[in-house]
DNA sequence: TTGCAACTGGGTCACCCGACCCAGTTGTCT
DNA sequence: AGACAACTGGGTCGGGTGACCCAGTTGCAA
């Protein structure tokens, strides 16, 4: 037997989740597949959670913790404002081709949220963060392309979580690559006409 | 005793279906909840399907085949060319507005599909559907605007989709329409540099 | 009007689920 | 070394679910 302290074993328990969930999708996560995963017992589960629920909205709230797969253009080549959007947004595109599942398993996440009123909040508190996370992308696009924004930040960066979810979803069906990179084409040349030369 | 032909009862159950997973997501969507919904009771259920994956599989064809909330350009005013796709994508906005949780459940049938490899295909079958109808608009408005796509129509049709996708999701989590309307009107900027003038 | 097939009411069945429980066992702290 | 709390094995329990079944009932064709 080995002793895990309360937090460690409530974490290695929402890994298990996500892992189920990528895998098998959230209908199939149930505790006993949770715990299967996690390689502990049931007693364990109920020992470290009062219920299925607190675990899965810990995982939501988690997940909205990590959330960074960003778009971050860092270590991007300088280059114009167009160039450094699609240049962003396809490097999330590289992301979600390098680990689908955990894509899928985040709109799962989203759609489950949305489908109960107490839950429905975190689904916004995920996509304000995905919002916030694109925010701080183009600042940094605008900030090294020398251009500014024409219109509020937030707005932009709403409109590229839009095109970026439509991205995901519309690859996750079709897996089609060239025409998801021709979505990221017009995703980029459409923000960059929200900003102008500073 | 009302008689009902079968293939009525199935087409009534299958209708039953999408109501309940529309109010209560699929999950929800029991063989009980179903038949509860059309009135009728499980032995009628199971003499007119052979399983609940059956109605399931019958339902998402059917969702397909009726696709035709359209962007569709139709007795809209012409105008220019953006103007046209802006105000089409408007008008999907207007319908999902008028019927969120329908849209939610397409999008859960398409989430379910995608989980299992035997449905998958259907999944597809669903944007390609749609993709097809987008394309019906876009050549429509190109038409009407004196326009002319300068790429493949369908892979303008394409990107019209996941920018239609990613704005019903992001919607249906902030409810934010402002926002969604910026989202419409960048999406028709971007799909408008796909085309010049005839 | 009769007969039959379409249909349904009201069950049963096996299975899976979340929650819970208790008698141990074993690290760890003193 | 002793004791205590953390932890777990191996159950149970009630409730929900999909599938199925059979004895009726009734619309309708002849």
């Amino acid at each position: 037997m080995t002793r895990i302290p309360a937090g460690e074993r409530r974490a290695a328990l929402i890994e298990a989740a996500l892992r189920v969930i990528s895998r098998n999708g959230i209908a199939q996560a149930t505790t006993r597949a949770i715990v299967a995963e996690a390689g502990m017992s049931l007693a364990s589960f109920h020992y470290a959670f009062d219920s299925r629920d607190e675990l899965i909205d810990e995982l939501i709230v988690t997940v909205i913790e990590h959330a960074r797969h960003a778009v971050m253009p860092d270590d991007l080549v300088d280059g114009t404002l167009v160039e450094m959007l699609e240049a962003g947004i396809v490097r999330y595109f590289d992301h979600l081709r390098a680990d689908p599942e955990h894509e899928q398993a985040m709109l799962e996440l989203t759609q489950y949220a949305l489908r109960s009123p107490e839950r429905h909040p975190m689904a916004r508190a995920q996509y304000a963060r995905y919002v916030e996370l694109a925010e701080q992308s183009l600042v940094v696009a605008a900030e090294r392309s020398g251009s500014e924004w024409t219109v509020p930040v937030a707005q932009a960066a709403r409109v590229l979580v839009a095109f970026t979810d439509g991205l995901t979803l519309t690859w996750l069906v079709d897996r089609d690559d060239d025409a998801s990179l021709a979505v990221a084409h017009a995703a980029a040349v459409a923000l960059s006409r929200m900003a102008e030369p500073r």
